[in-house]
RNA sequence: GGAGUGGUGGCCGAGAGGCUGAAGGCGGCGGUUUGCUAAACCGUUAUAGGGUUGAAAAGCCCUAUCGAGGGUUCGAAUCCCUCCCACUCCGCCA
């Protein structure tokens, strides 16, 4: 959500936010009308305010009267008519504010300067790590996974649905062994602070980060208007909701493991195969929240963990740096770490880095005071996974698989597996 | 699920239709005193929005906010309704 000010003060800069998206054919208008109702709401408020400056005074008069014990009727009769007219405003303004925050709710955040206009095209890498291995020989994740019988996809379809994953043995035993060692990385080596958070969050925490509500379809309603949470970065970025921060606390750094529930309505048929696309998957999400000023600087430390990860699992990837149009709507910029995947050919995204300027932090309403007798400032929040599970898992079945379709486990993690392969 | 009690500023806590944006205390900030520290004393200290003066820093005026939302009233922290949250007891259940 955009400070309305903008409207006011720098609209070329809301304009030129959403052209470098590509959007400004399609958000032009919304800017346009955002602008004009703005102006319109704070004539109706400026009426407003000055008939309850009159009432105010008018009803402290009643008081003064009646204590005097003299006559008031004359004047509450005056007040009354005067309270139908502020309420008749009130209507009006609440029609036009209503209007205005569905538009704000529309436009997505700006990006900073240094991100690449356009669309998906130009996504640039920015850095490779390790050597992709060949694609030549290796077999998919669910062919290995299968025959090793760690992966039961059938039976996952059976008991839930496609897109539901069983583990089993060393498979589960893997699951069990990742949430262990990235959550180990994050809090010993990486400083962050663990927390276990509901899975389940209320409607105003899915507003505070953005997931709503324009994406209410790809997310899993239940009947007591609770959603189950498509990543640990809504519980864990709400968890400050509402609350004013000591400079002190900043940057402050969270680590939640939790599970992700995605509906991905629409998204069959297209790299759905196997675990690469999931409605349930596990991750281990970092979260950061910092001074505004510090926020670019805290995104490379943010991006630099989650590549740590995937070295430690000595897994190849790159990293790319979305395009204004690629970045997703909350972020102003956003680093994407794709991990090579031979057995399907692929490069897939395992963690996404972002910041979020405080465009999160203002729906939220998660401040900090920069010192003490200062007035309250909102902080910019990051998150990133430290990793997303499944295409992890594919990662390492496909990258680390031997000729005799087992696999090779990273030395980083054997001591949590408790062995060397799997299979 | 049932019965009850409560939710007031950064924190604690008074207030029970008008003089209450809110006593008092703690904490914070500024100052006086003190060889330093402590203590004492004085002053100051909520948030958001709108308007206005100003180059700006900031000032001034107004409005709203006492868990949230509605209602009653000329006027609501205070009365009524709904909801949320916390606590106590009962019931149920891992």
């Amino acid at each position: 959500m955009h400070d309305l000010k903008l409207l006011r003060e720098n609209i070329a800069a809301l304009r030129d936010g959403m052209r470098r998206r590509g959007k400004l054919d399609a958000l032009g208008s919304v800017i346009d009308r955002a602008e004009v109702l703005d102006r319109e709401r704070r004539a109706v408020l400026a009426r407003i305010e000055e008939k309850q400056a009159t009432r105010n005074a008018a009803s402290q008069d009643v008081a003064r009267r009646k204590k005097a014990g003299e006559d008031a009727a004359d004047v509450i009769a005056r007040t009354r008519a005067l309270g139908d007219e502020i309420a008749a405003l009130q209507r009006d303004y609440d029609a036009q504010f209503g209007e205005l925050e569905g538009l704000q709710y529309e436009l997505p955040n700006i990006p900073l300067a240094d991100v690449p206009e356009g669309g998906e095209e130009s996504n640039r890498v920015v850095r490779t790590w390790g050597e992709p291995r060949p694609h030549d020989g290796v077999r998919p994740h669910w062919e290995v996974g299968e025959q090793l019988g760690i992966l039961d996809l059938p039976r996952g379809a059976k008991i839930a649905g496609s897109g539901f994953i069983v583990y089993r043995g060393g498979g589960a035993r893997l699951v069990r062994s990742l949430i262990a060692f990235l959550l180990d990385l994050a809090t010993r080596e990486h400083g962050y602070e663990e927390v276990w958070v509901p899975t389940l969050v209320n409607r105003r925490s899915m507003m505070g980060t953005g997931q709503l509500p324009k994406f209410e379809d790809d997310a899993y309603v239940t009947t007591d208007d609770l959603f189950l949470i498509p990543t640990a970065e809504v519980p864990v970025t709400n968890l400050y909701r509402d609350e004013v921060l000591d400079a002190g606390d900043l940057p402050k750094a969270l680590t939640a493991y939790s599970q992700c529930f995605r509906r991905e309505a629409g998204a069959h048929g297209k790299d759905t195969r196997g675990l690469i696309r999931v409605h349930q998957f596990d991750k281990v999400e970092l979260v950061r929240y910092a001074a505004p000023e510090d926020a670019p600087a805290q995104l490379e430390l943010l991006t630099s963990h989650a590549e740590d990860a995937l070295r430690r699992l000595e897994l190849p990837y790159r990293v790319k740096v979305l395009a204004a149009g690629d970045t997703g709507f909350a972020s102003a910029k956003t680093y994407d770490l794709e991990v090579w995947a031979p057995g399907v050919n692929a490069w897939l995204e395992v963690s996404s880095c972002s910041t979020f300027t405080d465009f999160q932090a203002r729906r939220a309403n998660i401040r900090y005071r920069p010192a003490a007798g200062e007035k309250p400032r909102f902080v910019h929040t990051l998150n990133g996974s430290g990793l997303a599970f499944p295409r992890t898992i594919i990662a390492l079945l496909e990258h680390h698989q031997r000729a005799d379709g087992t696999v090779a486990v990273p030395h980083a993690l054997r001591p949590y597996l408790g062995a060397d392969t799997l299979g």
